[in-house]
DNA sequence: GAATTAAATGTAATAATACTACAAAATATA
DNA sequence: TATATTTTGTAGTATTATTACATTTAATTC
């Protein structure tokens, strides 16, 4: 709503204005306010602020404190701490879900989408995708190499650091590699990926931004999350990656139609036998 | 603050219990409700909404309603849609990752909180957790044998229908089996499950809340997501599930202290030299 | 099990807040 | 300059939230 505030400037009188200007200065503080607040301090009369309201097309200043309200909360981000052996499974769920959901929102802010365009590019030309990661990275690179089987990509994981530096060597020139590492900094996928790059494969990264695996890439998808090294860190940075993965794999699927998502169409159709009675994907 | 209100239920009084379920059962409705409205159909008196109110710490009516705006503002937010070919970049990224965060929002809200609490118990004290499932939950079932190992317990995963009706037949009464499955549908695990049930193992399932695999459950969590098929339904159901499996994990290290987190410490230095220069885990 | 006390709840009045009708300015138009 | 039109404010009304107090209900003690 602020926003269409902001547009609406033009459409407002010159008491209307005041109050616009007044809401907009600082919002937070007209959350709490009633309208002969809002009235004093943005020197008009009351029916004036009822009027403004209604020209934003809302009911009353009771509708408008709500929409401010719910306009500022989704702003406000999502806080959580440490699980402690004291915590009841309320509070237990709700700090592992909300700080899911906080890294998910860095993610929804920070991931580039020239970045992410320019992925999709390389990965639907190229003749075949590998995956590496290690260690809880490498439930990420299964995910990753399912959803890129889906939709028919030629796509192979490696989590096995010495698989790993094997296939990056047979690596060619019209190939990519995916490389996912929280920290950028895990010596056995650094060298496997700089072997891949001998081997003239096109890196497309998911890490963090100044890390030693962002400098040996051709594209960089950067995540950086949180510093600190809590409990929730790792589980963190999967969903995270997932996330990052998952943009990829749909942005395959919708930008090359109709041909993969027909494919997509077809991997779940092939299953629906092996379902009782509704049929919903697993 | 729903969360609040439902962690607080014991501190309720009888009428102010009335409030809290009418509250709980369609909070979208009384962000509009005047607390005539909200007394009228809880079936309670004007002043018992106001103690309500004050038992949550607020200062009345009105920051109630706007504290349940905000509340639900943030789920308004993370509305979303199909994505499409025309898409930009930026709309893509947004468009998914918003689902993802909206999915764990509604596991937040709809994990029992009881059911986490004794599923937590029952994995720490079996001798053996093996985890099943199929298609897309593979991903998911890989991911919490993982997490179960560094916590020292004895776990095995099974994606494979094969393999896993083996070995549930060799389950033992003091082995349990966790089952994911968006549906709780599928033919191949219910019937791994139902042999598994024969061989005396405790079945815990995280799966939607009718289903056939929540029946043959002895604990069940329920997730219960969008019922449209829409592209982003694996994508939404693997976060969810994923998500139930961190906060169990998260749950098992923080209860059984400190030998869990002995180990999961352990788990990370082991790994140190193979990290460059900072050391973060993977 | 009755009497006493404390807690919970509702009734009715009051206070606060939002809204409306109408009149006065201000501005535009002829 | 006179007249219409728009904008704004004053004062009153309606609605909504809150408080004081009475009543009921439940718990405790004898």
């Amino acid at each position: 709503m602020l926003n269409q505030i902001r547009a609406m400037q033009a459409e407002f009188s010159k008491s209307e204005t005041k109050v616009a200007s007044a809401v907009l200065s600082d919002p937070q503080q007209y959350v709490k306010a009633t309208m002969h607040q809002l009235a004093l301090e943005s020197g008009v009369s009351e029916p004036t602020i009822v009027r403004f309201c209604r020209t934003l097309k809302l009911s009353g200043y009771r509708e408008f404190r709500l929409r401010l309200a719910q306009d500022l909360a989704s702003q406000i981000h999502y806080q959580h701490s440490q699980v402690d052996a004291n915590d009841s499974a309320t509070q237990l769920v709700d700090k592992v879900i909300s700080s899911a959901i906080s890294s998910l929102s860095k993610v929804r802010s920070q991931l580039a989408a020239e970045v992410i365009d320019a992925a999709i590019s390389v990965i639907s030309t190229c003749a075949r995708i590998e995956i590496y990661g290690v260690g809880g990275a490498g439930i990420v690179v299964n995910d990753a190499q399912l959803k890129f089987a889906r939709l028919g990509l030629n796509s192979q994981p490696y989590s096995d650091i010495y698989l790993q530096r094997v296939a990056a060597g047979l690596l060619e020139a019209d190939t990519c590699v995916l490389a996912i590492s929280n920290s950028g900094r895990s010596k056995d996928l650094l060298e496997s990926i700089k072997i891949a790059r001998q081997s003239g494969a096109t890196i497309i990264s998911i890490t963090a931004s100044a890390s030693p695996l962002a400098a040996l890439s051709d594209l960089h998808l950067a995540i950086d999350l949180d510093e600190e090294e809590d409990q929730l860190a790792p589980i963190k940075a999967r969903i995270a990656h997932m996330a990052v993965v998952d943009t990829l794999a749909i942005g395959l699927a919708v930008r090359s139609k109709p041909a993969y998502l027909e494919r997509l169409r077809q991997a779940s159709l092939v299953l629906e036998d092996r379902f009782e009675t509704r049929n919903r994907r697993q």
